[in-house]
DNA sequence: GTCTATACAGGGATAGAC
DNA sequence: GTCTATCCCTGTATAGAC
């Protein structure tokens, strides 16, 4: 197994010894198996019955906990992202971008999941995830603003630029570049990032 | 019917009176229709059963025209790039990708199949989705940078900019930005791409 | 060459037993 | 909480009609 996807045992509001102890640990393990399953055998491998098989449980077992599949692999990428912005402090600014680019090189299961997940999210009938991902980026976006604009500030610089477009753009950027990646692995994200941001106001 | 992806009586080889006429023109309608069942119904749910229905021949016959489901739907994305590259003059270079741009929000089934397809093709299994977008990126980025290393050389300006990792930034922005326009119609790619050329050298 | 009919393995979802 | 059984849908492959 890669490893937990988020800790259960220190973040879990229940405790692990509570009336929901097994229940709680199974959640999470169905979590941290599912991203083993889309390692080895893709997103469209990972199967409910691939998971439980890899569990030891049925595919109907995995539903008691999650909703649907799409449920199912969006948790992964929520619980990812919790661990991400709990480790490195995450607060969403243009520097957090080459940073995570530079930690997501090293997981392109997770990378795929991604991106397999947010083209999911455009279509109707995934209501899950295209919820999931509008809000990321609206925070996403609004958080990166922000830091542009106090970057900017203290740098006693000034733009007719906006920063909310410019938000969109380095985060288009990101997942644009991700994309090229898993298909040419010699693109190389964090440099090509790190261009953009040189490329920005109050960056030089 | 939205409209011939491309028009086959001009350009088909073999016409459409020869032997092979009723062939051509049936896979032609395939392609056609298939654009169709993902505007109404979404990728998911084009199947190749819906396909045929739409067309009134059994889901086996659009075997007998394309290799698999995959190979259709990338043909489509093929047949679409040609008829822009021809209608257009399209030669990649920056300008092309806002007008791209500003033709594909009248488009956003095709937007959304392009997204979806190309999710697809990162992962194993999909060879033939992965062939066709190697192939794109590949020379999207070569005529891109071979665009930008003229206009820069046209202003007398010079740069110590990596040009082809400009170009993959460039097409990176692009794509991620029709990916957060599908969900929220609000962002303005055209805008943003216009925004980006502003930073970039030799564009001012 | 064009197409229908059919069979197969596998998918997600769900109902109800235990 | 987990199971089995079942439903309807999918892409693919093949046999054979015309």
């Amino acid at each position: 197994m890669i490893g937990r996807v988020v800790d259960v045992s220190s973040s879990d509001g229940t405790g692990t010894r509570g009336p929901y102890a097994k229940g709680v640990q199974r959640r999470q393990e169905i979590l941290d198996r599912t991203l083993d399953v889309v390692a080895e055998r893709g997103i469209d491998g990972t199967s409910l019955r691939a998971i439980g098989e890899a569990i030891g449980v049925s595919h109907a077992a995995l539903t008691h906990y999650f909703e649907s599949r799409e449920a199912l692999l969006v948790e992964v990428l929520r619980a990812r992202d919790q661990v991400v912005q709990q480790e490195f402090d995450d607060d969403g600014g243009v520097a957090d971008m080459v940073r995570a680019a530079e930690a997501n090189v090293r997981v392109p299961g997770l990378v795929t999941l991604y991106t397999r997940m947010l083209a999911m999210s455009v279509e109707p009938g995934n209501e899950v995830a295209q919820a999931f991902f509008r809000e990321r980026f609206a925070e996403g976006r609004k958080s990166m603003a922000a830091d542009l604009r106090a970057r900017l500030d203290a740098s006693g610089a000034t733009t007719d630029l906006d920063l909310e477009q410019v938000a969109a753009l380095v985060i288009a950027a990101s997942d644009g570049l991700q994309v090229q990646w898993l298909l040419d692995r010699d693109l190389d994200i964090p440099a090509t990032i790190r261009l953009l941001e040189r490329l920005l106001p109050a960056t030089p």
